[in-house]
DNA sequence: TATTCCGATAGTGAC
DNA sequence: GTCACTATCGGAATGAG
């Protein structure tokens, strides 16, 4: 079986798999927790309908979809809000400066939700099963490795769940989505958006300062 | 200064450069040993005078530039040629068979010069000191790290001093030549014209294959 | 087409 | 998509009263 299955067990026979990735399902839905998270808190919801599994997203994820799988989501998103909070505190600034990074992030979820995470899925996915990523808005992950991971999550390519389904589907080729915001797009940082070109070490180095100015353990 | 005129010290103070690299210099020319030697016995020419050393070599070496410098550079050729032949001899081949790769290569220097030296320029010098390569047409060297190093000597990058002056510099920009003939030019074994395409690491073990099929220590 | 360091880019085979 | 490995390609600094 191809790599582009490996999702596939989840949903075929998510109370056999034993890797511990499962955290919820049903006759609908597994959600699982990503083998290879590129943020603290990285979640996929995916549909076990093989109808639906096999479909392109941009086409599959319609309002009855949306209607159908949407309490899933939430519940996703409650998942990586409570493992947030439960995980990490907001820290305090030295300066004391009134920002938009108060501890409010970790307290109200809707400021959370919103400034927080991303809700969505890849413009040209890679696992041919359907699948939400519900993702914290840290990219502090050694599995983020290299700017095609990083540009995922934060280009267009990221398609986000509140704006599917897409009015008119105006992306070009694969290859050309691919080319446009994974390897010539620049690498901004989510926090304080500062370019980084093509330099993704700096990136990271920088990503990791980001996170421990933000947040400390609990 | 600039890495530009890392070649300047010899000819303005031949005679206080203490890197061993000097093997002759009278008031015209001094002669040394390349300090980034690209094959295994790799000699530069360089005219002393300002006035030449700051030409361009396609446009300085003119007939009159040939004769005043042509003992010079056989002055360096003879050089070349004796330790080669102090330092080496030609395999016999296990086969024993008839190639052209005989003894006479290292016995008859007019052998030598045709079919294993090189004498000549580089079309778009990065040394801003005139200078004139010779070099043995080995390339097996520790020094010899990529493949620019490697096609500088052997594409139409270099330009052979019996073919200098050039009738017509038919030369097109700096930048267009480097990529023609530096980048986009395949790799091609100066032994047995076997085509490596980009693949430097594999020229390499084969020209070490080459030349101890070739060579041997005395 | 200076060297050197460091890192980005790219292809492979395997899972 | 992952990893590990190899290797190619690419920019930046290079100096120093
Ligand atoms: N073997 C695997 N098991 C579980 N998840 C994986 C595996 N390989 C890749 N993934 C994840 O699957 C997701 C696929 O995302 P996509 O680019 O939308 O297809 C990525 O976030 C990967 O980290
Ligand atoms: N610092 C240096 N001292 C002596 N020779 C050098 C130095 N740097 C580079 N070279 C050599 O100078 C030559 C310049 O060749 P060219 O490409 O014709 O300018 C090359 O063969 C280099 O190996
Ligand atoms: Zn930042
Ligand atoms: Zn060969």
């Amino acid at each position: 079986m191809s790599w582009r299955y490996a999702l596939k067990s989840y949903i075929t026979n998510p109370e056999t798999v034993d890797d511990g990735a499962v955290i919820f399902f049903n006759d609908e839905v597994t959600i699982i927790r990503d083998s290879f998270p590129k943020s603290e808190c990285h979640l996929l919801v995916l549909p076990r309908s093989k109808q639906l599994s096999r479909g392109h997203p941009t086409s599959t994820i319609d309002s009855k979809f949306k209607n159908n799988f949407g309490p899933y989501v939430d519940s996703a998103i409650n998942y990586v809000f409570k493992h947030f909070q439960d995980k990490f505190q907001v820290k305090k600034s030295d300066q004391d400066m009134k920002t938009e990074w108060d501890e409010s992030v970790l307290k109200n979820k809707d400021i959370f939700v919103n400034k927080f995470l991303q809700i969505g899925i890849h413009s040209v996915p890679s696992m041919a099963n359907l699948h939400i990523h519900v993702i914290s808005r840290d990219y502090h992950s050694v599995r983020l490795k290299n700017k095609k991971h990083y540009n995922s999550f934060n280009t267009e390519f990221f398609i986000d769940w509140d704006d599917l389904p897409l009015n008119k589907n105006t992306l070009g080729k694969d290859k050309d989505i691919e080319t446009k915001y994974l390897k010539n797009h620049d690498l901004v940082c989510c926090y304080c958006h500062e370019n980084f070109g093509n330099k993704f070490s700096s990136l990271k180095k920088h990503l990791e300062l980001e996170f421990n100015n933000h947040f400390e353990f609990k």
